[in-house]
RNA sequence: GGGCCCGUGGUGUAGUCGGCUAACAUACUGGCCUGUCAAGCCAGAGAUCGCGGGUUCGAGACCCGUCGGGCCCGCCA
């Protein structure tokens, strides 16, 4: 093997007559019949490397060289010749002369291109294969300049984390992977156990328990880069193992919580990002603010269209579906298009009707839409159902003139919320009115302690059990559970949940008050959680935290859309991993050795 | 559990109203070429159109089923 001397990014027009050895992989080969180039590539760069017909073996080996061959090269640096630079590369203004080219090991053709297109590449072939593919050879498709990019961000925005936290004397310290099954939350995955047959252990949600524990065992500042498992169905944004960086701290409250996590997320955008610095405070709305005006506990707030409500306009309307749906408790909710009033009727209908399919999904009924057209008459057919001061008062409720478009949702408060608060989102894209390469960071806090769990019949910890009731609140835990606010807190970057935390309950008395809220009688809150109990009886100190999904701010921060995109080996949206083929059937002795049996129809053991 | 969309040479796509001997780019093979950098030019090979069934004189296209994939709803303390 010859040794590199070099790596593919390192060499300038300084480093001209100097003899080295690059090492990579054959790029791209362009072959001139006497005169070959080759764009050798690492995780650096990328050098050009010329071979002249002088070397006779190496111009034979190289006229052999296909993509992604690994080679070693030993020659010359020398400037290029005027003209013939290569601003894109780094090491554009020089080339390295082959002397002597091994071929350390060939590939065949691969099943896609290595070549990603994500810059200034206009073919249509790069870069868009089907991820099935990517997934299934993922070593080859991390060869990526994008994936390389990405996965080297991911490296960097995690050191940034570790300096900074350890800066601020937190402690980085492990959790156990093997641990308790937890009523709460999601589905957990679960390890049986050999030793203990019949019992099983469960892969942690988060380290919540074992953080707090670590404050009572007074480690004061915790951190960890946290494996989180959660077995539920998966999104573009929703692995079934992903990454947390979760944090707690003692003798502290939400806003120094808040302030630690500013810093760092304003500290992260300006090292791995060209976006504008995010200036502190980050904004902040409540709970309330947030659904009432954006419709999302994770609004996006690059941009206005706010949502309205106009059950006050409309409380004497002579529009029947408006006044029935007020008569029976529900709400009318609306927001403006700008400019969406200039397409032509048939053209608007078409987007009305795409727009219909958005709140549908949402589980609205219909949508109701007026224009303002800027010349003629409206196209709307509900416009003469409304009096001429009802259309005004909408326009200037919805800040909607001439040229725009208000849409209506009529239904049940949580309903027309999450259909316009979507539709919102949709109007936002639709209309241009994000501008690329911003960081809008939001806090949203005074989350509900509790949420109603229609299905179940009982109330459901918003963030979970051991999340503290704001004490102004306290006293209606039992007469008016839905009112009580937590001291409970969402980082939101540009629409995007990145991580939420609270303020624990460090008491054992409101902790038991929070478990029988929650439906745990006194003995199965002894049994699952115990040794939480127990813990505060031993001296707990005030303490909180925060957890944030590190692959959706690498995501974010990558200016990707799916987490797969930044993490390395990813599994699909069936929780399939295609490469190693995971999961998979075991062998019928590993299930006996765990006194297990399947009892799986198909593909059972 | 449910909704929408997609499966066509290795890869990415086109294929309109059912008439195809399935087109294009790239990769691949061979040839030409001394300054390219998405190298270029010439030639060639490569696809039973995911699978099964149906409608039809005729199906890549239409219908039903099935498998695989993507996005989403539910779910995700």
């Amino acid at each position: 093997m010859l040794k590199r001397t070099h790596t593919c990014g390192d060499l300038r027009a300084a480093d001209a007559g100097q003899e080295v050895v690059l090492a990579g992989w054959a790029y791209r080969r362009r072959d001139h019949g006497t005169l070959i180039f080759l764009d050798l590539r690492d995780r650096y760069g990328v050098t050009q490397v010329v071979i002249t017909p002088d070397t006779l073996a190496a111009h034979e080996a190289a006229q052999r060289v296909r993509s992604e061959f690994v080679l070693a090269v030993r020659g010359a640096v020398r400037r290029r010749p005027a003209g013939m630079e290569n601003p894109s590369l780094l090491t554009g203004e020089v080339e390295v002369v082959a002397s002597e080219l091994v071929v350390e090991n060939p590939a065949k053709p691969l099943p896609f291109e290595i070549r990603d297109d994500l810059e200034a590449n206009p073919s249509e072939t790069a870069g868009r294969t089907s991820e099935f593919a990517r997934l299934k050879y993922r070593y080859l498709d991390l060869r990526r300049p994008r994936l390389q990019r990405n996965i080297i961000l991911r490296h960097r925005a995690v050191k940034l984390m570790r300096d900074y936290l350890d800066a601020h004397s937190f402690l980085e310290i492990e959790t156990p992977i093997l641990t308790k099954s937890t009523p709460e939350g999601a589905r957990d995955y679960l390890v049986p156990s050999r030793v203990h047959p019949g019992k099983f252990y469960a892969l942690p949600q988060s380290p919540q328990q074992f953080k707090q524990l670590l404050m009572v065992a007074g480690f004061d500042r915790y951190f960890q880069i946290a494996r989180c498992f959660r077995d539920e169905d998966l999104r573009a944004d929703r692995q079934p193992e992903f990454t947390q960086l979760d944090v707690e701290m003692s003798f502290v409250g939400q806003e120094d919580v808040i302030e630690l996590v500013s810093g760092l997320c304003r500290e992260l955008t300006m090292q791995l990002t060209e976006a504008e610095p995010p200036s502190l405070p980050f904004p902040r709305l409540t709970y309330a603010e947030a659904m009432a005006r954006y419709g999302s506990d994770k609004p996006d707030i690059r941009f206005g269209l706010e949502l309205q409500d106009l059950g006050d306009l409309l409380a004497d309307t002579g529009v029947g579906f408006l006044k029935a749906a007020l008569a029976a408790g529900n709400v009318v909710k609306a927001v403006a298009a700008p400019g969406l009033a200039g397409l032509s009727g048939q053209k608007l209908r078409e987007q009305v009707k795409a727009y219909e399919e958005v709140v549908k999904i949402y589980g609205a009924k219909g949508l109701a839409w007026l224009d303002y057209p800027a010349e003629g008459g409206p196209k709307s057919p509900i416009a003469k159902f409304f009096s001429a001061a009802e259309l005004a008062a909408i326009a200037e409720r919805c800040q909607a003139g001439p040229g725009d478009v208000v849409f209506m949702v009529a239904d049940t408060a949580r309903v027309a919320t999450a259909a316009l608060g979507e539709l919102r989102l949709r109007l936002g894209r639709d209309l241009n009115l994000i501008a690329p390469g911003q960081f809008a960071y939001l806090w949203v806090v005074d989350f509900p302690l509790v949420d109603w769990n229609e299905e179940e019949g009982r109330w459901d910890a918003m963030h979970h059990p051991f999340t503290s009731p704001k004490a102004e609140d306290m006293d209606r835990m039992t007469s008016d559970p839905g009112s009580v606010r937590a001291n409970a807190y969402d980082i939101v970057l540009n629409g995007v949940e990145l991580g939420g935390g609270s303020i624990r309950i460090h008491q054992r008395e409101v902790q038991e008050r929070m478990f029988q809220l929650l439906g745990h009688s006194p003995e199965a809150a002894a049994l699952k959680f115990g040794h939480m109990l127990d813990a505060f009886e031993f001296g707990t100190p005030p303490h909180g935290g925060i957890a944030l999904g590190i692959d959706r701010f690498i995501m974010l921060l990558a200016g990707e859309t799916s987490i797969r995109e930044v993490i390395p080996f990813p599994k699909n949206q069936q929780a399939v991993e295609p490469m190693t083929g995971t999961p998979d059937v075991v062998d019928k002795a590993q299930l006996d050795l765990l006194q297990l049996m399947s009892t799986a129809k198909k593909d059972a053991v």
